[in-house]
This record gives C-alpha cells, structure tokens and sequence, in this order.
DNA sequence: ACATATTGGTTGCACAAGTCAACTAATTCG
DNA sequence: CGAATTAGTTGACTTGTGCAACCAATATGT
C-alpha cells in the first residue's frame, strides 16, 4: 500500500512538473528542499538523512550543479567537506515545485480530515523512528 | 515521507529475506499476494492494479516462473490471456514471506495504536483512490 | 610525531525497475 | 470480410540504487 501510495504521488508530481517544462525528480526535490532548510549539510549529511548510499547523492548533486541550482564548495576547515549553496535559480525552482507539491498533496488529500493527515504523519515518523533503533541494534 | 518510510521497509524486510535467502523482491512478494487472493487475474490485471506497464510484470513473472513459484498458461476462452497459477513452492514461500512481513511490521509499528494504524491505513487507500478519480478526469 | 584508522568524496561496475516503441497473435466489431 | 482493439512479448534506453575500490584530509593511539 506504501507502495501504490508513494508511486499514484510520484506520478502526479512529475506529471504537473511535466507540464511546466520543469525537469528536477523528486529526489533532487527534497534535496533542495534539506539544503534550503539548513545550508551547512554536506553530502555526507544528506546520505545519512535520506539514507542513501553517498555515491548516489554525489550524482544527483552533480545533476543539479548541471542545471546551475547548486554550487559545492570545499569546506575551509575541514578540506575534506563540500559545502552546498542553492543558487537563486534553485531557490526559485524550489518555490516552483513546492507550489505543484502543495497543489497536489491538496487534491490527493481530498476527504482527509487535520486530525487524520496528523496521525498519518505521526505514523510514518514512528515506521522511521523504529526503522533506525532497529539498525543501531544490528 | 512517504518515500522515507517506504524505503525503511523495503530494506529491512530485504534484509530479512537475505538472512533466510529468499530471493524474492518486494514486488514479486506483491504478485504472488495478488495471485493467491485471486487466481483469474492475468497479466494485464497485475499492470492495471499496480499501475505499471505490463512490460515489467511480464519480466517479474519471467522470473517467478524461473523460480518455479508460477507457471503461465493460455487461456482456454481467450487465447490471448495468460492465466498464473500459484505452484506449491510458490504458495510455500509466501506463506514465508508473509510471516517475515508481519514481524517486520510489528516491528515497525511498536508505539502505534490499532486505531492510529486504521487511520493511517485510510488515509492511504483515500490518496490511492483521489489519484485514480483525478486519472479519469484526465 | 608518526603510523594507523577514520571520514568525506569520487568513480566504475553491476543490477533492478521503469519507460517507450515496435511487433505478433487472437479477438471483436462495423 | 477488414479494421480496430486487446494481451503479451521483446529490445533499447534511462534512472535509481548498492557495492567496492580508491584518494585526500583529518583524527587517534602509543
């Protein structure tokens, strides 16, 4: 069901992003999303957060380098870092498709009441929550 | 979040699987849950259901019947269909699989109320159903 | 302080999943 | 009958992901 749930939204994101002539995946999305949020993460941060391998958030870094969203920068202090700057095109493409997400999550949630998208959310923190205790325990 | 916590499952419930070499991915565990509950569904039911193209369920089926869990044969009305049925080493390891997925689930669900996990439940299928209304409308 | 371990990043390889288009065979419909 | 539709298959291609090897910079232990 997470499944079906996740893909019917992914699905019509990228549809309405079609749309707009707008070419960033959904990924890249939240990427710009954390970077906006708190500009000291660096790669490494953001492969733990999401949980990814770091290999794939290099690429998909270097994707939105490409496209002049995002600048890496090497850390002053510790010159192993890459610091990572939304440009001003990226902070405007961000605004972008979090006007689409808003518009979207809306229509998709039509018929769910506050108190029910609330116990949703909490839900899927707790699946997250319990999802990483059970790692530090292996 | 949505991708998040799938993600969570999907990684502990492979990894589980791995310790008990299984073999199957997730989406194959789906098909093979669809293929029990209903033994008339063709490929094309299968593409429909889980919104895919039928070319993927047809090489997720290959690989079923590789591991002889399935075996496909023609219709007798419509000789177009191909009718999957469940082998005896395909209902077995389900049975398998779905006992892993329960205690992965119960797992993940510790601090979540049998009411909570109701409505995040309906919150899902009411997102599923929102996005098919809005395909038709299309 | 120096050797060793660890951390952050990068690259190559491999694989699964998904998209798209073309094609065959069987069926339906005008 | 002939055209359109449906079910399935295949091939080429893209994307996302995971793994292992590797380099450079930093941290750590004796």
């Amino acid at each position: 069901m997470l499944g079906m749930t996740l893909r019917v939204f992914k699905t019509r994101m990228m549809t309405e992003c079609k749309k707009k002539d707008i070419e960033l995946s959904l990924e890249q999305f939240v990427i710009l999303n954390m970077l906006n949020a708190n500009c000291d993460l660096i790669q490494q941060d953001l492969a733990n957060h999401l949980q990814k391998d770091k290999s794939i958030i290099v690429r998909q870094i270097d994707g939105l380098i490409e496209d002049q969203y995002v600048v890496r920068l090497t850390n002053k202090e510790d010159k192993r870092k890459k610091n990572l700057i939304l440009t001003k095109k990226g902070f405007e493409r961000l605004n972008e498709m979090e006007r689409i997400a808003s518009e979207v999550s809306k229509k998709l949630l039509t018929g769910v009441s506050d108190s029910e998208l609330e116990i949703f959310k909490d839900v899927l923190v707790k699946i997250q929550e319990n999802g990483e205790l059970e790692e530090e325990a292996i």
